[in-house]
DNA sequence: CAGACATATGCTCCGATAGGAATATATCGC
DNA sequence: GCGATATATTCCTATCGGAGCATATGTCTG
């Protein structure tokens, strides 16, 4: 089975599972929404169930597909690692805006 | 730029950042670790640079590669919103295996 | 059954890319 | 300078995957 890895490397793939971890959805439902042609939609939903990455049910004349979050717990272990660096730098980031903008009166943030 | 994802992909472009998250190394070392020819060590490592996944500084002879993992936020955000199915899975797998096994004396795991 | 709608599959073309082997560039010690 | 070591680049080839379009399959309504 593909990695997980080289599945979400494809934009697309990439929208419809964040389609899909909001809510279940159909395959035309999919298709409205990344505006991209049908057949194009359910390869690449193909790819996705091969991979375990969505599963689908048969609702009428209609498929509804969900996620099946299992496959992208190797993404998440891969990049721990990787935390540490951008924490610390999340914190010298805050540090050096704090520096620039001294945290004044507790306010909330205007609207922009 | 490339996606971070689409370099991702790549086994060995991964196993090649996961040994620079831990020490700056110089090709040779990576070429050596891997077990990759060195042009395809040198080629990975210059896809990793263009896409601002590492970066180089000469020493001597050699150049020693580190991390620099801002591209890998993008990943990182990507993944935020899967959290959830997981973290509920989690919780029920610890869920299922106190019931199968009551958590009893504290004590360590013993060795297998 | 027909005809409409929803989804899946087959096929061809094309671009991107990884691998391998040879070679080029850079820097060291002498 | 020379030879040795470390790294980068070039060229070639084979492969893979996505786009696009046509068509097949399946399911509903009447």
């Amino acid at each position: 089975m593909e990695s997980a890895f080289a599945i979400i490397a494809e934009p697309s793939r990439r929208a419809i599972l964040s389609l899909l971890a909001s809510a279940e959805r159909s395959v035309g439902d999919l298709e409205q929404a990344l505006r991209l042609p049908q057949p194009s939609v359910s390869k690449h939903l193909r790819v996705l169930r091969e991979a375990g990455l969505v599963e689908s049910r048969v609702d009428g004349q209609r498929r509804l597909y969900r996620i099946r979050p299992e496959p992208l717990m190797e993404v998440e272990a891969w990049l721990a690692p990787f935390r540490r660096y951008w924490s610390v730098q999340v914190d010298a980031l805050e540090r050096h805006l704090d520096r620039m903008n001294p945290p004044p009166p507790r306010r909330k943030a205007k609207k922009r």
